[in-house]
DNA sequence: TAAAAATACTCCATAGGTATTTTAT
DNA sequence: ATAAAATACCTATGGAGTATTTTTA
């Protein structure tokens, strides 16, 4: 059974013969014949009369049109669900770290839910570990993430832009009295963390680890919300990308302590399997990455 | 978009793999890349993604998923709503003659009805012309009926079977004391006669007129009932096939008045049209015809 | 190394076109 | 004479198989 012959069928029925049927489908009258005599043969009874010229519906082909034209409805029906439409509709999964979770997605999120607001979009946070393996596993469409350069020719870059991490402290801070502060200025304070799986603090430990010095979180915390909270208490030093502290730096509550020796070369990146199929709504969010973030 | 590829794109989705596929489908595999590829290019998405060995389906592949298994849910429907069953079920038109109808019919429309509870029956009743009319058009899917032997090549002649006609009246009228009645003494009485257009009469009319001589009846009516019961007012004479009469003959009521020389040769026939495709509805029912009646 | 998907290549079945035949109006 | 369906015949497309390649686990 072909759906052609199907669609022969339910015109014949429409249109009250094998030739009017054959123009309206641009066949030749031939085909048209053939096409009933194999669903006649497969189905094992005839679908029409053919007295004299006329044709006529048998009961068994009455019964079997309106299954037709079910079964046709269902396949435009199922050939429109994919179609593209001009509104995306699908969903999204995209994979990040908290820092970048707790910073830049959210506005992120927002622009696209504008943008595109019958697109569903789901969230999720892990280490980059994680994010790796649940890209190798098609968990997520995405990663959004911040690490060295990622190299590895699995990933598809879809983007990349270079992030500052920098010493911080509050402004009342005693770290803030010292003009050109060393590294071992800072380490005589407590100092608060991300957790060890944050690329930055890796980056940052194997720095000190070539000049054979070593750092003791006083506190570590993946919530960088949380580190920022505690900086206030001016107490505190921490070690954090840039994009996470635009507000505090703004409002002046929190400073920036260069320690030109200790710049750390990260990167925030927007990784896809190499393989994986780009949707319109992974197409749009990589725009909206590339235009604003 | 074939049917076939549908198949194999939901026995990909089952089975989680193309090979898996391809095994149960005994396909080679190349096969089911094809298919798939063949409905991508089709659909304009990708509903795999390819991570590695690992098939995913994509977004679009869910929803097409649900849509395939509604679309091959109906075909095997509309193949099963056709499957001839065990148990017939579709509809029957039958056209016949008046006098068949309350005489015959009913008893075989029982017992048909008692063989195939399911099988739904329309009866239409007309003249000759009109049966046969109804049958090139199909309107009715066959025409019972008595005339003289039809040899026309448009209709099939499923079974026929000669009846007697006879000049009847009740058991006490005049007619009866006469030993050997002649047409000359019956047309002396009043007729009462079916209307001019039953086979039968039309026959009779024709012998009468070749002997020059002339039939006026007093009644006329194509009710077949209502002539038996004016025959038992004892009055009138009538000229009926015997299958009307068998009730009547039986309780003595009526007798049969023997005139050798109007002997009509008229026969009970079961007709359709020569390119009509026979139904197993249909065909239970000629065989119904041939083994009672 | 094994297993899965894609690809290349070949063959043949068959879909569809042209032209003709048959039949009915 | 016309119009419709069936049929015959031919060609070209493409569906399916075999074998190979690529890639991943």
């Amino acid at each position: 059974m072909e759906i052609q012959e199907l669609i022969s069928f339910t015109t014949i029925v429409q249109q009250g013969s094998f030739s009017k049927a054959s123009k309206k489908l641009d066949y030749c009258q031939g085909s048209i014949t053939i096409h009933i005599k194999n669903l006649e043969r497969e189905l094992g009874v005839q679908l029409f009369d053919r007295l004299g010229k006329k044709v006529t519906l048998t009961n068994h082909g009455k019964t079997f049109y309106h299954h037709c034209i079910k079964i046709l409805d269902d396949i435009s029906c199922a050939k429109e669900a994919i179609n593209p439409s001009l509104e995306l509709n699908g969903h999204l999964t995209i994979g990040t770290i908290d820092s970048l979770c707790s910073s830049i997605v959210p506005r992120l999120i927002c622009k696209y839910h504008q943008y595109h607001p019958h697109v569903s979009v789901s969230i999720t946070t892990d280490t980059i570990e994680g994010l790796l393996k649940m890209l190798k596993n098609n968990d997520i469409d995405f990663a959004y993430l911040v690490d060295k350069q990622l190299l590895d020719t699995d990933w598809l870059k879809i983007y990349q832009s270079k992030e500052d991490v920098t010493f911080v402290a509050s402004c009342h801070h005693p770290i803030c009295k010292i003009k050109q502060p060393t590294i071992q200025d800072i380490l005589s304070y407590p100092i608060i963390l991300t957790e060890k799986d944050a690329s930055y603090r890796r980056l940052l430990e194997e720095k000190l680890h070539e000049n054979h010095l070593e750092i003791k979180p006083f506190i570590q915390s993946k919530n960088t919300d949380l580190l920022l909270e505690l900086l206030k208490l001016d107490q505190y030093i921490s070690f954090l990308p840039k994009y996470i502290l635009e507000d505090a730096l703004k409002n002046k509550t929190i400073t920036q302590i260069n320690l030109p020796d200790y710049k750390i070369d990260v990167y925030r990146q927007l990784l896809c399997h190499k393989d994986k199929w780009l949707s319109h709504e992974m197409k749009a969010f990589f725009q909206l990455i590339k235009e604003k973030y």
